[in-house]
DNA sequence: GTACCTGCAAAGCGTTTGCTAATTC
DNA sequence: GAATTAGCAAACGCTTTGCAGGTAC
């Protein structure tokens, strides 16, 4: 995403308008690193506007990541998050705390073949585990060896 | 996942009951490559035994999926899917026709290691693109650069 | 002034849950 | 016979939509 005066810039120069909602929004995800869900860049935007709706988040989040601005990540768990950083990176999500994290690595020429004979566009790649802070923390699965819990038998 | 017969062995091993829904989504899931949504699974079931219910499939999907005998993905998309072939393998989604397709690349070590300092536990790796089938279509995308059509200048 | 955008509320979809009755062992 | 499990329905969380009023240009 580019910056926040640039970025409305180019909103304009392609007809849109901008609103201080917009603005608002613009804001917060520059710079943010912390994937938020559409429901806490809508809390941080309401601390300044109370009046701004969930609604309006939606439509501008969608217009960022139509614009190639942004990127929407489906990570598993309940809602979507969104990514200003629209680099081709990783993610990976702590079992512990929930955050989520960037990670770069460079993927071997035959992830991007696909299947045989088919044409791949995008690839996205999601790590689930510990991350170094809940590593060092004594709680439940901080040492054991996978998130995992479910095994039963 | 287990062939059938010995799968339910091993459920009533461990207690559980073997009913008679259990046993047909078993058996719709066994050797099951499309990676079926619940919903899907709901409806091939239903064909057989039309009393069963929603609840009844997830109930039963997620129980299989804490035994460890299938696994749960989120591709994006609305619904969850559920795959009998619990082997680390990545998945595709032809963005042309829907469907999911397994295949299969080693990644290098350093996609394992995540960001410094953190355990990996589980690592989901989703292309999507246009399936081999679809790119013979002369349909809209089928000749086109890219399934991104995100990026506007 | 005009078209786009916001805010509100309700609907939509997939998923989960609570309770009673049926079924498995 | 005892206890798990199925069925039904309603609730839930996230997202989308319809409409009336407001706002940027």
């Amino acid at each position: 995403m580019q910056p926040v005066d640039a970025l409305i810039a180019h909103c304009r120069a392609h007809g849109m308008r901008m609103t201080v909602q917009r603005r608002a929004i613009f804001q917060y995800l520059w710079g943010n690193t912390k994937h938020p869900t559409a429901e806490e860049v809508f809390q941080a935007v309401q601390e300044r506007y109370p009046g701004v709706s969930l609604a309006t988040v939606y439509n501008t989040l969608e217009t960022l990541t139509q614009m190639g601005e942004i990127q929407r990540l489906d990570l598993g768990g309940a809602a979507e998050r969104f990514d200003p950083d629209v680099r081709v990176h990783h993610h990976f999500t702590c079992s512990g705390c929930g955050q989520v994290l960037d990670y770069f690595a460079v993927l071997p020429e035959d992830v991007f073949a696909g299947p045989p004979g088919a044409r791949v566009d995008r690839v996205q790649l999601h790590a689930v585990g510990l991350c170094a802070d809940c590593r060092k923390l004594p709680l439940p699965g901080g040492s054991a060896k996978s998130a995992n819990p479910n095994l039963s038998s």
